[in-house]
DNA sequence: GTGACAATCTGTAACGTTTCAGTATATAGG
DNA sequence: CCTATATACTGAAACGTTACAGATTGTCAC
């Protein structure tokens, strides 16, 4: 029994990565009371815990992830489920650092979870939560009636959305507030003179899509303009078919005089296609666009735009889920973000 | 005794997720069986194993990854490592993408592991080796003598570079021809009649620059061309920052007629600053530029462009990983894209 | 001096997996 | 008929952690 002991300390005082047993052994204490030293416990000695946390940073010890895992079953990852072919790019990016910026000096690591245009959406939630591969989840493009959601409410596992849903059930969201967006926009262009407006809508199946219908018709009736409707795309579709569309709506008899668009890079796509009508930006028209990096300006001056931050919402959308795993109620983990950046006025003359 | 095997087996065969212990029940076999049956390992009877393997797709047993990494170490993860301040957007989304399409039908999960500005680039690397937290490691911004690449692989930890390195040690990496991209892009200015160029070269401290710089003044010296110095400035540089300096060049007595550029948003910022100072794209001067996605022609008709594709260097620098990690020699997994969709011919006049 | 009780610490078991060292059975060789 | 060997399977131990149920002190009231 003696060789036994001997053995084992041997084993713990060993030169590959500390745990337990190793400060155990150099503390000459039992591995549980290292363990409960470690996290604080009410029931360990005040010198006992200083010194066993002293030996733990002085010899770097980082508790074993896997150990955790299997027998707590928490996993410390965040998920963020991402459709690999319908994000903006600058989203992706964003959002990514939104959160790591959060979860940076907390034990969570990031875990990217794709899905492609061919697969049923809920399915990297199901896998998700089947697996535990997660503590929690960030998902992209909600819906009104998003089934992800429903599901992972049903299943317990906290989650956060960007954007929000309307099935009234309560959980955490961030969403950029896009009704506000729409009418700021349709004023502004009212107040350049534009009456005739166009809006290149978020794809009907997501729930911006209305926030950013409505905001541009109230806003629209509020100012007494009218709308040349333009729903044959959405931000969805590709340059090509959005400069098409733009091109055959600008060459008609009675068409727009403003636009409102809800992404960067549809509105080069608009842009590319009013000129390919013969058209000028600022004389004959004006874009209200949404953007998240500070560039549209640069690709023509008389753009007009609008600023969302994703990173900023990375960031909302991590508080949140990590507030949730740590018990706060979800009905106090919603955030909406306002416009900012605001158009720079001008006239047209 | 009786009584504990029945409440054991109650347990094996309740319905949480299945382990191996559920299998073992349901089949009536050990669990070492069950364990050896499913990696279909040779001493386990032809029936018995299709019949685990059977039952085990049936009620979609998955391994417990917190079990396989405690007790063999393997983490099933790949980790990205990335500049939250430096890296281009679109190489963010698009690389994740790459990495995702090829692990999709692997056991591996991909997590991203940020560092900033003010941080050593060593530390995540250092994080991540020492907390065993990743079977393999993609970095991006290689530099000639790369701390990172020759710390892993004292280690011995896989990882592909984005990038080359250059201290006569062999890893896999994935690399753009940015030499094939700059001669050709020399080449296609000095074909269109343009003699003196300036060029804005990646970081100096990152690989490619000169990979990059000597494309260029070999090009040069073979078309007979002559280079405007415009080293004031990188890619890295703001884009208010590439703008004035541009601005401030174009206002020169002696000023460029042709730009290469190595970044679709410098490009921009080179463009504005040309215009600043009220010269004309296409006539008083040309710009080739790099750009990862297709919109720069939307913004000035007049570019001249070279696509690199990230989402395939993303997908390549996964398999190169993947390749080592299967136990692939790292000198067979490197490899090199050629510029593709080349500039569109055309005159100035 | 005794019992009660708080304060502080500890061993064992379990999470799910794989590896090691077997065990049991059948087959074949002599 | 006995031994050797191959075949097919199995239990125990270990990876590092935490929870549970003690165990050992010391202190204090009476």
């Amino acid at each position: 029994m003696d060789r036994d002991q001997t053995e084992k300390d041997d084993e713990a005082s060993g030169l590959g990565r500390p745990t337990l047993k190793t400060l155990a052994f150099m503390t000459g204490l039992g591995v549980t009371t290292v363990s409960r030293a470690l996290k604080d416990a009410p029931e360990i000695g005040a010198e006992t815990r200083r010194r066993v946390q002293l030996v733990a940073k002085q010899i770097g010890y980082r508790p074993n992830r896997a150990g955790v895992r299997l027998r707590t079953g928490k996993t410390n990852v965040i998920s963020l489920v991402l459709n690999t072919e319908r994000e903006i790019m600058s989203f992706v990016s964003d959002i990514i650092y939104g959160v790591s910026e959060v979860i940076a000096d907390t034990p969570y690591h990031l875990i990217v979870t794709p899905y492609s245009r061919s697969q049923d959406p809920l399915d990297p939630i199901r896998y998700l939560v089947e697996t535990g591969s997660a503590d929690g989840v960030i998902i992209s493009r909600t819906q009104p009636n998003d089934p992800r959601a429903r599901y992972m409410l049903e299943r317990g596992i906290p989650f956060a959305t960007h954007g929000r849903t309307d099935m009234g059930l309560i959980h955490p969201y961030h969403d950029f507030d896009n009704y506000a967006f729409a009418t700021e926009a349709v004023r502004h262009l009212a107040g350049i003179g534009r009456r005739r407006l166009a809006l290149l809508a978020p794809p009907v199946e997501l729930t911006y899509h209305s926030h950013t219908l409505n905001g541009f018709t109230d806003a629209l009736s509020e100012v007494g303009a009218s709308e040349i409707p333009f729903n044959t795309v959405s931000v969805d579709h590709s340059i090509e078919q959005i400069r098409m569309r733009t091109a055959q709506l600008m060459r008609r008899d009675v068409r727009p005089d403003g636009f409102v668009s809800s992404a960067a890079a549809a509105t080069l796509a608009i842009v590319a296609g009013i000129e390919d009508a013969g058209l000028k930006l600022g004389r004959d028209v004006d874009v209200v666009s949404k953007q998240s990096s500070d560039l549209l300006h640069l690709f023509r001056r008389e753009l007009l735009v609008v600023n969302e931050n994703f990173r900023l919402a990375g960031a909302e959308l991590a508080r949140s889920v990590l507030g949730w795993i740590g018990g706060a109620t979800p009905g106090s983990l919603q955030s909406l973000s306002k416009p900012t950046g605001v158009l720079a006025y001008r006239r047209p003359d």
